[in-house]
DNA sequence: TTGTCTCCCGTGGGGAGACAA
DNA sequence: TTGTCTCCCCACGGGAGACAA
């Protein structure tokens, strides 16, 4: 079953803020968003790093703009801000989980009251599944790891000879996905068969990407996807040109400070890190890595197991010629064992 | 043949710029962008409207941000800026060509050489057919208009029982494409077969849209489309917000006129009018359209013809808050018969 | 327990002429 | 001249158990 064509009559991105569904929405955007995110909460103060924001867009661009910008860039190299409020969203093509975050210049006057979330915990019932070649193969089916059916799918009538059902499960973007759960073969197994090769071929998934399933206390099934490569995508300039999406980037942040009002800024949880929570950035600025220092940093393994890297810095260098000596520096490290990686404090 | 693997690993958008195979590629941008597009030509002189590009900001982006802007907007409602250069581009997923225009503020000192391209113009020959619902349904036959095919394409040899030959093709963005060129069927006609349907498929053609063929003197296919319908693209916020996209129009061309260097819009044929040919702003304000006058426009047809349109104006109103009684107003206007639609002057 | 293979069958897509507008 | 239909055939995709890691 073909369920993939009205995503494009779907609004583009999907904000989870209405009532009922949100904390199963929200734990499902989380699952996507991987163990490493760590999206501060509407109240908490945070630093931006202007320049961390523009080499996002440079990137997204496919352009170098910063040096062409240099005389008209005014920032401090690092801005503290609470966080108004936080949209958890998902990329409409390619289902990549981010958050818009709207910042406020710290004024000590305006006061953000925490958010207290600690009370309304239903419970849910997930489980994730990195795809292997058969699953993505074009004979269609997943194979599910029988402890995780068990939990997580409603029961099969196990009396019939072939048991059958049809599960209908959404997405974050709330569309609808059909798939067909059976448990059979020699031995028998739980399977998702007709329906299964449509949402593969829709969210052109690949093996080694995660399938999630999440339950909420009802019984709804939600799905997403985690993809196994991270692909930042490039937006076409077809609009407007990257030397605007720029301007635009420097202009917010600079009418907001002239203004005091709000900014927004697109969080991204496997790419942009220009938004660090107040006292992440406290505890990581007591190490002072010198040279000799022995550094160690968690990282995305390619099967999503947290590996943590460690290694010797062997050096420190400004990371910009715009803002010198500040903290979000480059650490040039010798690792102990594998492939080198730019991390920041 | 699938040609359509390596489409993402091309650079996104292609500038047609490079010697030999400027000017048929130019043609061939030319023909794509349809007849009613009006780009001027560098070193001419243009007016360019803040407006307009801010409208269609809104418009890709699904954001209403005028209002919200309002108090910063400080601008002149039109701006007179020579045109540097023009780099003629393709969006990468939908083939839609668009221009990414270079303006100047108008300073009286800088001249800008107009080119002169009346030299070079070689022979090309180019057809133009609306896809049938046959040519594209999954039985995957283009039919040929006889005239078309023995003018353009190299010739069969028609001494076999069933002419046939592989013609290799290219579009805007030096894709390669591959067709089958048959003369079959009783009676007999010119067809493409394979390679035809992944084309259709790949550009997701539908009934209706046009496709284009371009021999270039030297024998060189080039290929390309027009869509029937014109979608704006709306493009994801996912990078920057919208916020940031509408503050950096502004402060593009705000940072443009302080420090008198150019800035870049995108034109795009068949949606922004924001970037008017100065002669043509002219004439077009000799018409002062008032209550009762005649009006009259041309207007992209279902099929391409240019059709005009005609009716009394019934209305001018102010456009835009913004900028009052500007000249790029609102006609109200009753027509003769058929849609109604809002033109600018 | 679950990943991969192979077998089997039915659907549907490509390629051909028929026919008519 | 060319748009649409129908026919035919083969390839490929889905659904099933076999088998082994």
């Amino acid at each position: 079953m073909k369920n993939n064509e009205d995503i494009n009559s779907q609004p583009e991105l999907l904000s989870i803020i209405d009532g009922t569904k949100s904390y199963i929405y929200e734990q499902l955007w989380n699952i996507c968003a991987g163990p490493l995110c760590d999206l501060p909460k509407p109240g908490e103060k945070v630093y931006y790093f202007p320049q961390g924001h523009i080499e996002l867009v440079e990137t997204s661009t496919r352009e170098v703009l910063l040096d062409e910008m240099r005389p008209n860039i005014n920032l401090p190299s690092k801005l503290p801000c609470p966080v108004i409020s936080i949209q958890l969203k998902m990329e409409k093509n390619t289902d990549e989980v981010y958050a818009q975050i709207s910042l406020m210049p710290d004024t000590t006057e305006v006061v953000i009251p925490i958010t207290n979330d600690g009370n309304r915990k239903p419970m849910v019932c997930s489980f994730t599944k990195a795809l292997t070649a058969s699953d993505t193969s074009t004979h269609g089916v997943l194979s599910l790891p029988k402890k995780h059916a068990l939990e997580c799918l409603p029961p099969l009538d196990m009396s019939q000879p072939v048991p059958t059902q049809e599960l209908v499960v959404k997405d974050l973007h709330d569309n609808q996905w059909t798939f067909k759960h059976t448990f059979r073969g020699t031995p028998r197994r739980h399977l998702f068969t007709t329906g299964w090769t449509a949402f593969v071929t829709s969210k052109k998934l690949a093996a080694g990407d995660n399938f999630i399933i999440l339950k909420g206390e009802n019984g709804e099934l939600l799905v997403g996807i985690r993809r196994a490569k991270y692909e930042i995508d490039h937006i076409p300039s077809s609009v407007i040109s990257a030397q605007c999406m720029l301007h635009g980037v420097i202009a917010s942040v600079v009418n907001a400070f002239n203004t005091n009002c709000m900014f927004i800024v697109v969080y991204k949880p496997r790419a942009s890190q220009f938004v660090v929570r107040y006292d992440k950035f406290v505890d990581a600025l007591k190490n002072k890595f010198n040279f000799g220092s022995r550094f160690k940093m968690r990282c995305e393994g390619e099967d999503f197991s947290e590996k943590r890297y460690s290694g010797i810095v062997i050096g420190v260098k400004d990371f910009s010629p715009h803002w010198k000596n500040l903290e979000w520096r480059s650490l040039q490290v010798q690792w102990d064992e594998v492939s080198p990686q730019k991390p920041s404090s």
